[in-house]
DNA sequence: TACAAATGTGAGTAATCCTCACATTTGCAA
DNA sequence: TTGCAAATGTGAGGATTACTCACATTTGTA
């Protein structure tokens, strides 16, 4: 068995493969690289993250760290990678249960409120997706999370409204799905206070379109 | 008089300014440079636009380009600020008739066909926008322009709904165009098809939140 | 005409990503 | 245990590119 190599992108499709870590010595390093990364991108932003900075951090020679990583955007690119697996497990579970307009209002306010917080607090999430349009593989890895995470809300309102058309139901999941990243981007690029109304008013028209009423 | 020099960010502040052109000549090359950058963005992208080839391509020197901007950053940011003045007085004009709810409809579906054409049309406003997470300056100028839209957006909505809260309805239009922005780069990232399906839900659900049914 | 300010030049500097030829360690079959 | 191929580790150096600077030329004007 060939475990895939952490890869990343040249022009945005998956580039040049490198070795995938087999030894447990090299996991561990791989370990430190990308713990290294993130730390580096929490104190500086990952513009400025320099590799000889992580390889140096890590304990580790430049050199090794181009035996995992092809190039510096595959670092984030694994670090993000980690994130949207994380979240969305998170995501399905909030959703699964949702059986009526009732459940729909509480598990989606309660979702965007973790999400919310998850952006004020992680320094190093906020930074990938504020840089997430410059990459077209960071890119495309939102936009699949994105659908992936619309589609358990289509799922949810396909069981809510089964005389809605399917395809607009996705439509909508979708766009409200983005709108929600997009408002979270803002509200945490703007004060705290303003940040709170427009999450709160985000929700209030997420769900009113949500729950069609 | 001192004209203000073009000028860019360094961090976010903006940056060491250069010299104002003065003279006919310079004004004239430093055109030819903002017309070289613009081709590049669009063959090419900002990303892989290289300095020296604008230089070459506007038919003056390296050093010659960096008499009139500080850093690559600041041809961007010029180029962006000349969409942002031109496109507001577009939705200036577009809203300032607006009288009641029906012009409202009217002239919102408008703004956001124009917008999402010129989105469409225009390929380096398109790639600018793109990265405008990466560039603090960017976002800045971004974030400006869309509380100054936004603003326009306010009044109508004052006048159509005096007795609201004002801080709400500031709120909601400063929402509302931010989430136009994101529906409208989402809606070019994907399929033709599917790009006009998301701007006609953002549509519906902006107007829907406009006119408050 | 003189001369200061504005403008123009491009070889060179500095920063940084990434490669590559070679060294060392590990897993494993004989 | 020993031999050896595969995996892993190294860091000097190649390559690219944004940007500088010392000096040359042009322009406005007194």
């Amino acid at each position: 068995m060939e475990g895939s190599a952490v890869s990343g992108s040249q022009d945005g499709q998956i580039a040049s493969p490198r070795r995938a870590p087999s030894q447990q010595r090299s996991r561990e390093r791989v370990e430190r690289m990308l713990a290294a990364a993130s730390a580096l991108i929490a104190e500086q932003g990952s513009d400025a993250m320099r590799m000889g900075e992580v390889a140096e951090r890590a304990g580790v020679s430049i050199g090794s760290l181009y035996q995992f990583f092809p190039d510096k955007r595959a670092i984030i690119w694994a670090l993000a990678e980690r994130y949207t697996t994380e979240s969305q497990a998170c995501i399905a579970a909030a959703l699964a249960g949702v059986n009526d307009a009732e459940d729909l209002r509480r598990a989606f306010s309660e979702l965007v409120d973790i999400y919310y917080g998850m952006f004020l607090a992680e320094p190093v999430m906020r930074d990938i997706w504020s840089g997430t349009q410059a990459d077209k593989a960071l890119r495309e890895l939102e936009l699949a999370d994105s659908r992936a995470n619309a589609e358990f809300l289509t799922a949810v309102l396909k069981r809510l409204r089964p005389s809605a058309d399917p395809e607009a139901l996705e439509t909508t999941a979708f766009l409200i799905w983005q709108m929600g990243e997009a408002a979270m981007r803002l509200a945490i690029s703007v004060g705290r206070q303003e940040g709170d109304r427009l999450v709160a008013a985000y929700k209030r028209m997420a769900l009113r379109e949500l729950l069609d009423r």
